[in-house]
DNA sequence: CCCCAGGGGACGAAATCGATG
DNA sequence: TCATCGATTTCGTCCCCTGGG
């Protein structure tokens, strides 16, 4: 299938359409844009030459004159992780309901020369305003100094404001503060983190909820572990170095950065005989679709996604005017593995 | 953060550009289009004038003249499924690196109307093409009439080409075909089936291929079980359904229509204290993440989505012409649910 | 007649101003 | 004087045609 013939029948234009209705192609235009200052009768006139001819107005033209695309870029990054897809259908689904486009780009690594060949083609298009998902620091920074020219909302959990750049992102060290918390309330004491990617906001959001948790309750921390990514396999290679660790009782929890790495852990622990959550209570972050049916089902943080998506197309078109942060916050699911 | 400040600092022309350089605003454009028709001096003097001014071509201006807009639209499946998003972002990355930009829209239900909307809306919008991720059977034949007028390409494992519309999608049959062979070299002879919802492609493709090989195998049809969803819950229904017939020894092996079928299905099958693979062989669909973590790794087979995303752009720029179907084969992946 | 550059329209819609009753 | 409609110009680029060397 071949991209348009180029040579196929022009659709019609206001000029035919006026032609058809006996009137100036002006009066066409303002039954468009302003139906009340037009008559009627003359009004019903070009409705029906409209809908003769199958006219439909040309949002080139429209976005040349009126030095709006009506398109909204959305940077999304190209890992399969979860949050950003649904998020950027969230932010997609807004976009419409204000008449909005959306134009995507997916943005595979995290180098500054890639966000900005984005953020580049995005203005070469003629973007009216950008929504940058940013999990990863040198995303962010990226974007940032795109904003002085254009309307830039960054969605990163963690990142600071500038005067003109509003951030929207899911309250991550509120997360894991409920989710440590629950650990304490069952009575664990020794709980470990299994931390993701230092790059990534979130993974910083949440060693930080679950250090001040801690620390709040006079609980010494227990293990730091640093995961290479987010993967089940990454969790797995973090469970089989805690395992010695619950097998001597000086761990009896983990806080997993997310359900994938949690996954891996549970997979680690059964290999070497742990059970959880009788040896080892743990909790993720995420709630995966399945997180209910692992074995045991899991205990985790739900993030809402859409709520992020919604609330970044509004700062785009609310009057925030910047120096502005939305954080939304995600909710505790407890389940059987805590 | 507002929309553009609307009397922000008008963005140069070609005309500012042609001033600085002291040429005519047609060099200007030669040297953007034509670079061999321009003298290398002159050219350098243009050149240097559109960084000194900071000049980014008008893509709408340009669109206007040329009546392309270099936005493909793809219409995407809203539930939170994980190919259509993966198929998605492989999509966009072909589309740029065609120069073109790709502009989304959500479609969260089934109805035609739905997919009208979204169709319509791209129209508007003057995309040049659309990638329509279809994988229910109503979204494609929604989808079909519009391929009169516009270059569609239709993502959808089974749907029949029409003259004008070209049909990229997954060998489900061949899939199944694989994942139940696997089952029957294993000794497994009394083979289950999890459908999907019936109204989608996926499922009807991963059925055929359950049918087909048990017949040319000459080995009966075991259970057949449809799934009201993709999600575990509707594989935990399945499962508690089935494990009568396990325990009784009817059934010794499940091929589910997908991994989170499978994944509840040997969640209810734990719970009747039944084991995988001992007491029922399970195979998935998908290769989703953490697949090779569950308890046991799940067998599975997984779907090239790039690829498939890839051949929609190479279909939509190709000669093809319709009336053509392009099928992309998936692998089996060996673990130990089977 | 070749090489290079400029002038004068489109493209389709919208804004400004002016005309008409 | 107001409501209604029309003529003209503008947005920024590309294409056809012309003209000078």
């Amino acid at each position: 299938m071949v991209l348009p013939p180029g040579g196929g029948a022009r659709a019609p234009s206001m000029v035919d359409v006026a032609e058809q209705a006996r009137v100036s192609h002006q009066t066409v235009s303002r039954v468009l844009n302003t139906p009340d200052a037009v008559r009627p009768a003359t009004r019903e006139k070009v409705e029906r030459a409209m809908r003769e001819l199958g006219y439909r107005r040309n949002a080139t033209a429209r976005a040349l004159k009126t030095r709006r695309t009506g398109l909204i870029g959305v940077i999304t990054p190209g890992h399969s992780a979860f949050g950003p897809n649904r998020m950027t259908l969230a932010v997609e689904e807004a976009a419409r309901e204000h008449g909005f486009a959306t134009a995507l780009s997916v943005v595979r690594d995290s180098r500054p020369e890639t966000v900005e060949s984005s953020l580049e083609f995005f203005l070469d298009h003629g973007v009216d305003g950008i929504v940058v998902l940013a999990p990863i620091i040198a995303v962010a920074e990226a974007a940032r100094q795109i904003a002085e020219t254009r309307s830039v909302v960054l969605v990163a959990s963690g990142a600071e404001p500038t005067a003109s750049l509003d951030v929207v992102g899911i309250d991550q060290v509120r997360g894991a503060r409920e989710a440590v918390r629950h650990l304490l309330d069952a009575g664990r004491r020794r709980i470990a983190h299994a931390a993701g990617p230092g790059e990534w906001y979130d993974a910083r959001g949440r060693v930080q909820g679950w250090q001040e948790t801690l620390s709040a309750a006079g609980v010494a921390e227990g293990p730091l572990l640093h995961c290479a990514g987010w993967t089940a396999d990454d969790g797995y290679a973090a469970g089989a170095e805690l395992a010695p660790q619950v097998a001597s009782g000086v761990v009896d929890a983990v806080f997993a950065a997310n359900d994938y790495i949690a996954l891996g852990m549970m997979h680690a622990f059964a290999d070497h005989g742990l059970s959880v959550p009788e040896d080892v209570a743990v909790v993720g972050f995420d709630d995966v679709d399945g997180a209910a049916h692992l074995s045991p089902p899991l205990t985790t943080v739900r993030q809402p996604f859409e709520a992020v998506g919604r609330a970044a197309i509004a700062e785009l078109f609310g009057a925030g005017g910047g120096e502005h942060t939305t954080l939304i916050a995600p909710t505790l699911i407890r389940r059987a593995t805590a």
